[in-house]
DNA sequence: CATGGCAGGTAA
DNA sequence: TTACCTGC
């Protein structure tokens, strides 16, 4: 198995162009996508408002400009602001469930996908593209002569460090032309370095067109960050938002850095960050810069020293590994307080929800997937003698079946707990459970009998395709390897696949998962084929078609090892997944008292239960015979008591609760606690004693509070020195310097090969001619900046042009300013 | 007792 | 493999 993340060579630093791109206040969006009238209102998304009015998870623009966070109770949110919308993450079983977030996620990636075949989602609104190739491409038609890019296409763009975003632009043909600034560069005398500007505006250009085709194609809005890696696009990207995308000039990181703290870095947010500061005494990123290598890694370890020492400097080696679906699939709950679950027939029941959700989503996933999970892993925190104890085991997955699921759920918490019922009793956990989770994982792609030899041959084919359009690389040995027998039917495979692979690239089946590697692949960029007025999305979409596979691997030419990525084995379509062994609902039923007994009394419970009764699991299950799995849970007792508040998952404004038992009227979230007790009372006097006398002690015994949490096997972590020193390059940057147009001879010192420049027909070295053409480019770039700014007096129509170009409806901003404001200034 | 429900990555 | 960290 590949280890997940791979590097670049740091040669290669500031070759790449990355993008962040992340959606604004994403869950409200979605929301306001659901319910148009939303729009320009504040709102918040919050889930379970029984308590406090629920948790705010996600607030729109409008909701924050009037100071409210996330982290806010509903309750807080609508005293900071009156007129807000509270919508509710919709609660299925009892839980909060976010299907309809991550299916506009899913969306939303699927239109990056379609236009960038090099992309890593990094949650649900956001993900990592590596734009290198179709910069580096558009480079080159640029050097060509033809050029493409206009101002327009920089509508919404800011640069750190420049209030007016034309500035930046105006600057960069500057800074080719005198060359002065690159003095403060003391870094490698790249040529990247020269590029690195032309570059990132081109891939702002690309970010333009992207967001564009997000808000055309799923109407939401989003963000973006241009730079060089993926730490600073994720950086950048949080600079302008919402609707905007911020470009991260490498000449502006050490200024942004140096006032930054040092948290805003992705990974040093949290425990890590902190203990950074203190022992380095320091706050900035900036303040990193000071110490060497070896030093941080004497103080850390030699990864994080490393990692340190470059992120420093505004560099980040990391891969943008193509992943378009999850690892894992899960989900999970607390059980906060005095909701902590204390009885069997509780903990059953939750384990069958939480493994019902998970069932539902597995079910989706192999349709759509085309692949099975193979490890399920159960998490639970009980609280052990007042301490919060966390633990999680993960067990081999044979069965997608729920009740197999559940059981072995709870098998494995039993099995891993010290004393798992309380002595004298049958049905009460020695140690309450806090929090309970069931995740599914390990996937692997289904290999039926049906498409194993059309998978062979279609990797077959891929590889083939991949070899003949990147470079010389051969892997014949490979490719013989193939039983030679078959060979007729190659190509009768080939053609049928092909065929295949387009069909299923518009459904977007693509698994990143699949064995070819390639060791190197060169940067040869020399491809002249693709002419230039080709849109970027005919090309994206004509890469798509002509291999089947991810191109993910082959995307960045600067990206030398690909050993970490996939060259993705496209999913053959199997229309009857269905009638595999993977839907079974046996009879078996291990939790059938639970989920029947629900089903039964659920009218004797307080009224209003918008139950699932209907669900076909528990229909099914009720007409199928007993087995039962758990002799502990047979005997009869109202176990549904102790779940019961969370049968109302909407108690409205009713903070209190009328006990069936005692008639007595309780806070809905103590009601867990109450009903517990009187599952206690219930217990024979004898175990009652006991239980009290517990409890007692354990009051007793229990010093101040304390609210650590501990795992169940403790053990102490030190710290390991390594230390290693690397030796820094240091390369001239003098020859950078000249003035004019660089690069171009003018004495006669040579003996060098000189070139012609198709633009301003001086000789340039051959060597020097790209370089060259960035100068003209840059050139362009200002003129056609420049015209755009002469006619600003009738500007109005450009901006409204390009204010219109997202066709927003909405409140129209920016009508009247004039064309400096186009350009937006940072605040 | 109170963000909660996710998901990914790493050390040991 | 488990516990923990980090972030959305
Ligand atoms: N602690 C968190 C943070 C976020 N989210 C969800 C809700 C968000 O809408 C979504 C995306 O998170 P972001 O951090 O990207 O925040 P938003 O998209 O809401 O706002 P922004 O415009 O700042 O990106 O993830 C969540 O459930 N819990
Ligand atoms: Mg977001
Ligand atoms: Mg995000």
């Amino acid at each position: 198995m590949a280890s997940t993340k791979s590097f670049i060579n740091i040669a290669n630093k500031y070759d790449r162009v990355i993008l962040l791109i992340d959606m604004d206040c994403f869950y409200c969006q979605v929301e306001e996508k659901l319910e148009p009238e939303l729009k320009g209102k504040p709102i918040a998304v919050v889930q379970y408002n029984a308590w406090r009015g629920g948790g705010i998870i996600a607030v729109n623009y409008p909701a924050r400009e009037q100071g409210v966070t996330r982290h806010m109770r509903g309750d807080e949110a609508k005293e900071q602001c009156p007129d807000i919308v509270l919508v509710k993450v919709p609660s299925v079983r009892e839980k909060a469930d976010l299907t309809k977030y991550r299916e506009a996620g899913k969306e939303v990636a699927t239109v990056l996908q379609k236009l960038t075949p090099l992309l890593e989602r990094a949650s649900v609104d956001e993900a990592y593209l590596d734009i290198t190739d179709e910069v580096v491409k558009r480079l080159e038609v640029m050097n060509q002569g033809q050029f493409n890019l206009k101002p327009s296409e920089l509508n919404s763009t800011y640069a750190v460090g420049y209030s007016n975003f034309g500035d930046y632009v105006q600057e960069i043909s500057s800074c080719i032309e005198s060359d002065t600034d690159e003095f403060d560069c003391n870094d490698d005398d790249l040529p990247a370095v020269k590029k690195s500007n032309i570059k990132l505006l081109l891939g702002a250009a690309i970010a333009n067109e992207i967001r564009a085709k997000v808000k055309e194609d799923t109407g939401y809005e989003c963000s973006a960050g241009i730079a060089h890696n993926k730490i600073l696009a994720k950086l950048a990207c949080g600079i302008n938002k919402p609707n905007k995308q911020t470009i991260l000039p490498l000449k502006q990181i050490q200024p942004l850095f140096s006032t930054l703290p040092l948290g805003k870095i992705k990974g040093l947010g949290g425990k890590f960050g902190e203990d950074l500061c203190t022992l380095l005494n320091i706050k900035f990123v900036g303040d990193l810069i000071k110490f060497s290598e070896a030093e941080l890694q004497r103080r850390f370890d030699e990864k994080n020293g490393s990692w340190l020492y470059l992120i420093a400097r505004g560099i980040d080696l990391e891969c943008v590994t193509p992943r378009f679906y999850s690892k894992s699939i899960g989900c999970c709950k607390k059980f906060p307080g005095r909701n902590a679950i204390s009885g069997i027939p509780t903990l059953e029941h939750w384990l069958g929800e939480l493994a019902k959700e998970i069932c539902e989503r597995m079910e989706k996933d192999v349709i759509e997937n085309n692949r099975k999970a193979k490890q399920m892993v159960v998490s639970y925190i009980q609280e052990i003698n007042g301490q919060d104890v966390s633990s999680s085991r993960s067990v081999p997955l044979s069965s997608y079946d729920l009740e197999a699921m559940a059981k072995c759920a709870f098998d494995v918490i039993r099995k891993n707990t010290d004393l798992f019922i309380k002595p004298g009793s049958d049905k009460v956990l020695n140690n309450p459970l806090k929090f309970l989770g069931v995740s599914v994982g390990k996937f692997e792609t289904i290999e039926t009998n049906k498409n194993t030899i059309q998978k062979l041959f279609m990797n077959h084919c891929k590889k083939k395709e991949q070899e003949g359009s990147t470079a010389e690389q051969k892997i014949v040995t490979e490719k013989e390897k193939v039983p030679e027998q078959k060979v007729e039917k190659k190509s009768f495979f080939a053609n049928y696949l092909k065929k295949k692979d387009e069909s299923v690239q518009g459904s977007n089946n693509i698994a990143e998962e699949s064995a070819a590697t390639l060791e190197e692949v060169k940067s040869s960029e020399s491809n002249a084929d693709c002419k230039e007025s080709k849109s970027f999305f005919l090309k994206a979409i004509r890469k798509q078609q002509n291999s089947g596979v991810n191109p993910g691997e082959m995307a960045s030419d600067v990206q030398q090892k690909s050993d970490g990525s996939s060259s993705a084995a496209l999913v053959v379509e199997e229309p009857q997944a269905g009638s595999n062994t993977t839907s079974v609902k046996g009879p078996k039923s291990f939790f059938l008292n639970a989920i029947k007994r629900k089903s039964n009394e659920s009218d004797t419970k307080t009224s209003e239960h918008p139950t699932t009764e209907d669900s076909p699991c528990e229909s099914q299950v009720q007409n199928t015979k007993i087995l039962e799995a758990m002799p502990s849970t047979s005997s009869a007792s109202n176990y549904t008591d102790t779940y019961a508040e969370f049968l109302v998952p909407e108690p409205k404004e009713q903070d209190f609760t009328t006990c069936d038992k005692c008639g007595k009227k309780v806070l809905a979230y103590d009601f867990q606690t109450h009903n517990d007790f009187h599952f206690a009372l219930e217990l024979s006097q004898e175990q009652r004693e006991k239980f009290r006398s517990e409890v007692k002690s354990k009051i007793i015994t229990t010093p101040p509070r304390k609210k650590s949490k501990i795992s169940s096997s403790q053990l102490n972590t030190s710290k390991k020195p390594i230390t290693s020193s690397q030796p820094a390059a240091e390369i001239s940057i003098a020859k950078f310097l000249s003035k004019e147009q660089p690069n171009v001879n003018d004495s006669d010192e040579t003996t060098q090969p000189t070139e012609k420049c198709i633009e301003c027909g001086n000789l340039v070295p051959t060597e020097k001619i790209t370089e060259h053409l960035d100068y003209h480019a840059a050139r362009k770039i200002q003129v056609e900046w420049n015209k755009q700014l002469m006619t600003e007096g009738k500007q109005q129509s450009v901006g409204g042009q390009i204010t219109v170009a997202t066709k927003t409806t909405g409140p129209a901003k920016v009508k009247t300013k004039n064309i400096k404001m186009f350009f937006a200034t940072q605040t």
